[in-house]
DNA sequence: ATTATCTATAGATCTATAGATAATGC
DNA sequence: ATTATCTATAGATCTATAGATAATGC
């Protein structure tokens, strides 16, 4: 039944990491104690002695989220030659990251469930948003292609809005129309049109 | 105990329209079927009198929200002289708005939440989006400054991620700055930089 | 001996239903 | 007589706690 120190610490943090996925899918509140624990094999039982309570899963779990999602843009920022900005915004507007909510930008995800939350989820969330723009930011001075310069909080309002919206439709047609549209405002419409099959 | 027929229907969109405000302030999940009776002065062993589930009555409410939203937006095309879009852009981006959310854009308030409900509401909710790109596309053609004409489903992106965006921190300043850049994108800031006094 | 996890359960809350009550509508 | 609303409650579910169990750590 007891497992060793670091084996337990691998399973605090694999429950923190499982609800990273589960929250944005369900939300906070479609996501139980159970469904959280077992998730990871565990049982419901041990919650607290690896928590203090679910809104502290919660923090740690957005903060985890955010960390990850900034580290992965900082790699493609770093990665992606001379138009990093592109690389991002054409990533973040394709139907992938639409259709996999749980592993996707957690602003459109969880974004009015966390304004209603803790203080320190909105902590967390405003910590994480300065990071992005952060990451926006070297983005648009890496890129060569010069187009109207824009502001990084401009582009994350209108990725955040447009995959929002697109998740709020049925109609696969305006869906992509919402995203295909925004992706031109943000990077230019000239490259290629239908770029979005991923 | 009893009440008219007639006061009975007044009572029913009562707790439709205040379940509206109630829903956008603490999500679907965070009241309770007494909160909504309760708010209008009634108990809730009548609900199911009126509605067939929690889930049709939240499927009634957004209906509404979003009707009486777009006939407002409707109202300021055909009343607020020659930009429109002005009027509707720098109003939706006001601090007033962002602290309002029972009585604000569903969008922002409800998107995560109703991403994960029943395609009713789904379906709902993109009918609310269609009828507020119609009438951005009628103020866009209806305001006179010449602006790079911006594709309707951006404008309602922006002006929604901005929103959600601006909820999610606590320090004052980054959030009017969120609301201020999309409102500049938007609109061009030419004008008056600090029109968000509302 | 300590402790990571388990089983079991308390206590609160939430949706939905049943039956009582009292006023309307015919 | 009908019915809009009320009180009361069933049944499920959820967070949190208590105490048992069995393996680690000293």
């Amino acid at each position: 039944m007891r497992v060793s120190r670091a084996q337990a610490e691998e399973n605090r943090q694999a429950v923190i990491e499982s609800a990273g996925q589960l929250f944005r899918q369900h939300g906070f509140d479609g996501v139980g104690l159970n469904d959280l624990m077992g998730a990871v094999g565990l049982t419901q039982g041990g919650f607290y002695k690896q928590f203090k309570s679910k809104d502290d899963l919660a923090v740690q779990a957005c903060d985890r989220v955010l960390a990850v999602s900034a580290e992965r843009l900082t790699r493609m920022v770093d990665d992606s030659g001379d138009d990093p900005l592109a690389a991002i915004v054409s990533q973040y507007l394709s139907c992938t990251h639409r259709d996999r909510i749980g592993e996707g930008c957690i602003f459109p995800a969880l974004g009015t469930d966390a304004a209603r939350h803790s203080p320190e989820l909105i902590r967390s969330f405003e910590a994480g948003i300065r990071s992005y723009l952060k990451v926006l930011d070297r983005a648009a001075e890496a890129s060569s292609p010069d187009r109207p310069e824009k502001d990084p909080t401009v582009v994350l309002s209108t990725m955040v809005g447009a995959l929002l919206l697109s998740r709020l439709v049925e109609d696969e047609a305006l869906s992509r129309r919402i995203l295909d549209a925004a992706t031109r405002s943000l990077i230019g419409g000239n490259d290629s049109p239908e770029a979005d099959a991923r």
